[in-house]
DNA sequence: CCTTGAACCTGCGGGC
DNA sequence: TGCCCGCAGGTTCAAG
């Protein structure tokens, strides 16, 4: 699953693919991903034209022309094939687009964490889904103020805090660990004792997600299967699934541990 | 409130 | 080859 460099790449790719294309009919092909579809959401896509996709944190919104937008998240295994001809679809083919062109959009989601749901554009910041997330990495509200009075006011260990969408959207597992690895922070360290170094994390965390979208950008200019990981930013990991390999700055074993239920990845030199 | 752990579901790779 | 285990990029809910 990708995180927010991913669906911002997937969402670059479908722009450039789907962008202003009218959609015939839509399938659901089971009731569910993570969460029913809602009733009549096939009709309500069917025959709209795909205005322009947005995204927020980690969803995707297809904007319609009739002025309803399609939520999407993709959740872990979450992908978008665009095809030319009709697809011989698999088990884990869970929406099947016909595009008027004739064209194919599919929503493949091996484990179902992802979703897909029906809002008016009008209603997205109000959206349940939408309404509670921090600001977006990028944004100004984003500032090392910000994040700094965020980190005060939190015991736990800096990276599942990092992975709060509450606090700042779009980083998840793989990034928080990364963008520590970057500010020279040890993942363990209580937040509140980090937030001195808030400056130097939101850096981080914009340069590594600014890496990670320019590299996996650079590979989908003439697309057909969008992944959350067709670009090829894993091969510059610096510590995420490096676990016992030498660092690269210090040749000290990396380090993994669980936090939160999740890996965390760490040079126990570089980082303090 | 904050934090952690389990749950959701399937597939893959490693070890035996 | 087959089986079992642990692992996987997210989110949400219960419980401490």
């Amino acid at each position: 699953m990708p995180e927010l460099p991913e669906v911002e790449t997937v969402r670059t790719g479908l722009e450039q693919a789907i962008k202003g294309a009218a959609i015939r009919k839509v399938t659901l092909r089971r009731g569910d991903l993570r969460v029913p579809f809602p009733k009549g959401l096939a009709e309500a896509l069917a025959g709209r034209r795909i205005a322009s996709i947005g995204r927020r944190a980690k969803y995707l919104l297809f904007y319609l022309d009739s002025g309803d937008a399609l939520i999407v998240h993709l959740g872990m295994t979450g992908r978008f094939l665009v095809e030319k001809k009709p697809p011989v679809l698999g088990k884990h083919d869970h929406v099947v687009f016909s595009l008027a062109d004739g064209r194919w959009l599919i929503f493949n989601d091996a484990r179902r964490f992802g979703l897909m749901t029906l809002a008016k554009k009008s209603d997205l910041e109000a959206h349940p889904l939408l309404a509670g997330l921090g600001p977006e990495p990028f944004d100004r509200g984003f500032s090392p103020k910000y994040l700094e009075n965020a980190l005060a006011a939190r015991k736990g260990p800096v990276k599942p805090v990092l992975m709060d969408q509450q606090l700042v959207v779009g980083v998840g597992n793989i990034y928080a660990s990364e963008a520590l690895f970057r500010a020279g922070i040890d993942p363990r360290q209580p937040a509140h004792k980090a937030a001195g170094k808030a400056k130097e994390i939101v850096a981080a965390i914009r340069q590594v997600l600014k890496d990670a979208i320019a590299s996996g950008g650079s590979s989908l200019r003439d697309f057909l299967h969008i992944t959350g990981y067709s670009g090829d930013f894993q091969h510059r990991f610096q510590v995420y699934g490096r676990k016992g390999k030498p660092c690269f700055a210090c040749l000290t074993p990396i380090r993994m541990l669980r936090q939160a239920g999740r890996s965390t990845f760490f040079c126990p030199k570089c980082q303090k």
